[in-house]
DNA sequence: ATCTTAACTGTGT
DNA sequence: ACACAGTTAAGAT
């Protein structure tokens, strides 16, 4: 069955976040002015308990990175996607903030030593930026590389950290 | 140091 | 089957 989720704005000093939920957890953090990318999104008007304990968490850790300090607790992330792409973003969230990596090394990380290309792709289709920290990845040769959400954001995120390019 | 090219893999169409 | 992507390593200039 089609899981259900539930939007639900999250107000900050660098715009509105949209976050999305499922049964399972946060499934979605979309940056402010941005397109909510469509897919299957069906909203509820009525989020249970659970969640909005969640989203008080999400916030939470949202605005804590903004600050450029580490969040206390994280909510449960469940972004949907296909088992490559799971697995990549679970590596990247075992970067340390102020740490970084590059793509091979991700790809190396999960079995695919060969695939820097596709952990790109992956990095691209990540649906929880900031909270899963696509930013921190480089290019090999310690280059900014790319950024879906766009460079500038990845640059102020680096810059958070303490991390130079 | 910068530019060009070829290799490689997952994903969407 | 084909083209593309948030790459990379190697070679040429």
């Amino acid at each position: 069955m089609k899981s259900q989720t539930i939007q639900l704005p999250i107000p900050t000093n660098d715009g509105k976040f949209l976050a999305c939920y499922s049964q399972n957890g946060l499934v979605e953090l979309n940056f402010p002015n941005r397109p909510a990318p469509d897919r299957d999104i069906r909203s509820k008007n009525v989020p249970d308990a659970k969640i909005r304990a969640w989203h008080r968490t999400t916030g939470s850790a949202l605005k804590k990175m903004l600050a450029g300090k580490k969040p206390k607790q994280f909510p449960p992330l469940a972004p949907a996607g296909t088992e490559f792409q799971n697995r990549v973003w679970r590596e990247m969230q075992k970067i340390p903030p102020g740490q970084t990596r590059s793509y091979g090394e991700i790809a190396r990380a999960i079995g695919r030593p060969k695939a820097v290309r596709a952990v790109g792709g992956a990095c691209g289709a990540n649906p929880i930026p900031v909270l899963v920290p696509c930013h921190r990845v480089l290019a090999a040769n310690k280059k900014i590389g790319g950024f879906s959400g766009g460079l500038d954001w990845k640059r102020k995120l680096l810059a958070l950290e303490g991390i130079a390019v």
